[in-house]
This record gives structure tokens, C-alpha cells and sequence, in this order.
DNA sequence: TGACATATACCGACTGGTTGGTATGTTCAT
DNA sequence: ATGAACATACCAACCAGTCGGTATATGTCA
């Protein structure tokens, strides 16, 4: 929130190796299950670190919501489907992207908000703001490339920040089926069929009348 | 799995209460935040009679899983969709009546088994295959309506599994959603996207080209 | 009929290990 | 020598699960 802009410029290493630690302990286990001895064995670092660095559990849970924003926020900044001319390409090759990320253990290609957020929303307000920021910012990283496309192609009738969140919804809810199946394929599908809602919004005849 | 037929033909009341209480506590608070003693109280039984029926926690989550899938079966088989004449809009009645649904506070509306999967995937292979039920299960009861309109249709190139499973994903993003914002709108609209997705599929051209 | 056995359903005090968090240091760069 | 960055020992509350007990229904044999 206001932080005092920057500490000494140099991260404390403790503070960084909780947060790294937290994305993949948290995904894996959720974070309720996740004691702060786990993150501490994790990150190698003992208990009075932790709590140096952080005010409790639910401190760090923000931390690791707006750490994760940041690292997501740098591998899709530099992902090569920004190079397309054709805003539409640029959609699709941001989910053709998403779609390549799917490997590995279900746990490594999942969503640390999305994890988050379905047990903390009830229960921790700055959780729940923090996930939901994570993944409204994200969303609204998209929303530009979607609003020159529907331009572009005269698509009437949806808005780009509806698409944009459907689009993340669509993920989420792919993560979900994967941790259910136990593995990346149904995420795969799903993904597919939304690249083929885009294709078929964006070549579809435009209809006059506009939808409710 | 393999009971008895039936013990006395008259369930006991304790376990009913335990785990009709438990679709509440459990949506709001998630599986691993929710104690046993949280469990009891809200069922307003004792911790004896809890473990008299579950063997354990777990247990339990697994049973609460197969009462979801029981309960909401119920539901969905008495919606009013399936009179439609035309597959397609059963289908599209389903999707309809999956967004009437989303009323009153977002615990109420959300998935029990979306909730407890996504923390309980790598720890408890219990409760991940419970939840993977009852996700499958639902999807195969559209499945019959999927294929039969995309047979009508004659839309090529999208299985009726992989289309299930697709609406299903994207319940379950929108469910995030709602966590995340905060209210059912996000969800609303998400659930608006699949149906003009199910819309366009089976209106749009059929390309001779088979997708990959 | 009634004494006794058996089984199920339930009660609630208790336990041993765990939890988030604290109190009190020590180390080290400035 | 001062303060930030750790480390270690500790604590009270909490947790899942246990255990000995009670209540009640049903069967059964004399």
C-alpha cells in the first residue's frame, strides 16, 4: 500500500526467499493448510524472520497475493504475442500462451489468487481485495487488446473488460478441472474452446439487434 | 462403496445434520479452516456422535462430496429444461438455469466440491477423486443433450465430453470470480459468454477443415 | 412375561501434538 | 552504539481423534 518507496533499495533476502517459497508451498498445499513452519522449512529461514518480516499469516499471504501480481505481470509483459499488428492476434496469442504454460505438475501451473481467494474470501478481507486485485490487473492488461480488436472487426454487443475477466474466469475454472482430473489435459480443452469462442466472436456476422 | 444395502432403511439424524451443515460451513470457510468442532456446532450434534459416523475428517469430506453430488442431482433433474423439444435448447436451458441461480450471499451459490478440491488435490487422493465424481458425473448428465444437438446441428470438430466439461470449467472460473469481486456479477457475465459461446458454435458456418 | 444379551447411537471429558505468535536474545553493518 | 536482520526457546490456544460411559431398541430363551 504506502510503503516507505523503498528500503535500502536492496531487498532483505529473508523477506524474498518466504515469498518465492509461498507460491509453490500455497498452490500445492492451499493456504490454510500451510503452516508458517512449512514456509519457514521452505525458504530455509527460521520463525523469528518470518515474523520480522511480517505482521502474521495473513500479512504474508498479501505479500505473496501482490509478489505474485508482480512475476506474472513480468513473464506476460515479455511474452512474444505483443509483437503481433493485428490486436486480435495479440488475444489470441495471449491464450495460445496461456495454453503453452500448461505443463508440469497441476500444482505448478496453477493460480496462487485463485487458490487463495476460494478460502480466504469469507474470512479475510485483505486476502480477498489483494486476490482480487491480482486478478482484476491482469485481466485489465488484456482489455486494450481486446477493445482495439472488437473495434477493428465491429463487433458489437460485448464489452472488452467482459471479455477480459471471462477470459480469466475461463483459466480459473480450468485450473480447477485440472486439480480435479489430475492432470493439465481438461484445462487444455477448455482453453481451446476459448480460443474458438474469440475466433467465432470475431468472424461471426454481426447481428443488429444488441443482446440484453 | 459396499454398505450393507441399508442399515435400518431410516438414516441417522446426526449424519444428515453433520453434512447438510457441512455444505454451508465448508463453501465459506474452506475444508482445512473448517475445525470439526466448527462442523459439530453448526450441525448442533457432539464431537462423539461426529466420529461415531466418520471415521475421520476426511472422511466426512469425502461423504460431503457424494451428498453434493446427490442433493444437486436432484435439483438438476427436476429443472423445468429438460421439456425442451430441440437439444440445443436444453442445452441452453441449463445454461440458463445455472445463472438463476446466482442469488443471496456467494457461499451459497458456489461449488462445494470446486471449494474442497482446489485445497485438498495433492494431499487428500480421497477427496480429489470425490470431487472429480461429482464434477464428471455432472458433466455426463449433459452430455447425452450435447451430443444429440451437435448431432442436429451437424457442428463437427467439438466432442460433447470435451463440451461438458468445458461449461463446467467455466462454472467453476465464474465461481472464483465471484469470490474474488466480491458478488455474482462477474459470474453472470461469465456464464452470459459461455451461452453466446454455445450460441455461436451451433449457429456459425461448419468449416470442412477439422480443428487439430 | 421378564431377565439378560447384543447392538447402535450418542455423549463429553480428555490427550498429545500442532499452531500462530511472542519474548529475548545475538550478529553485524553503519 | 544503534538499529535492522535474524535466531532460539517458549507459550497458550487449538486441533483431530480417543475413550469410557449412558440411553434405548430389539432379540431371545426360559
Amino acid at each position: 500500500m504506502n510503503e516507505p518507496a523503498s528500503p535500502p533499495a536492496k531487498a532483505s533476502s529473508a523477506r524474498d526467499k518466504l515469498l518465492a517459497a509461498a507460491l509453490g508451498v500455497i498452490r500445492a498445499q492451499g493456504y490454510s493448510a500451510t503452516t508458517v513452519d512449512d514456509l519457514c522449512r521452505a525458504a530455509g529461514v527460521t520463525k523469528g524472520a518470518f515474523f520480522h518480516h511480517f505482521e502474521s499469516k495473513e500479512a504474508l499471504a498479501v505479500a505473496a497475493a501482490e509478489f505474485w501480481s508482480r512475476t506474472t505481470g513480468a513473464l506476460f509483459a515479455a511474452a512474444p504475442y505483443h509483437d503481433h499488428a493485428d490486436p486480435l492476434d495479440r488475444v489470441l496469442g495471449y491464450i495460445d500462451f496461456r495454453a503453452s504454460l500448461l505443463t508440469g505438475p497441476v500444482e505448478a501451473f496453477t493460480c496462487l489468487v485463485g487458490t487463495m481467494v476460494q478460502e480466504a474470501f469469507a474470512t479475510s478481507p485483505a486476502i480477498r481485495a489483494a486476490c482480487d486485485a491480482s486478478i482484476s490487473g491482469h485481466a485489465h492488461a488484456l482489455e486494450a487488446d481486446i477493445a482495439e480488436a472488437l473495434e477493428a472487426h465491429r463487433v458489437s454487443g460485448v464489452s472488452a473488460s467482459s471479455l477480459a475477466l471471462h477470459t480469466q474466469a475461463v483459466l480459473q475454472g480450468a485450473f480447477t478441472l485440472a486439480k480435479a482430473r489430475g492432470g493439465p489435459e481438461p484445462a487444455a480443452e477448455s482453453i481451446a474452446h476459448l480460443k474458438r469462442y474469440v475466433t467465432l466472436l470475431f468472424r461471426s456476422p454481426q447481428p443488429e439487434k444488441s443482446p440484453e
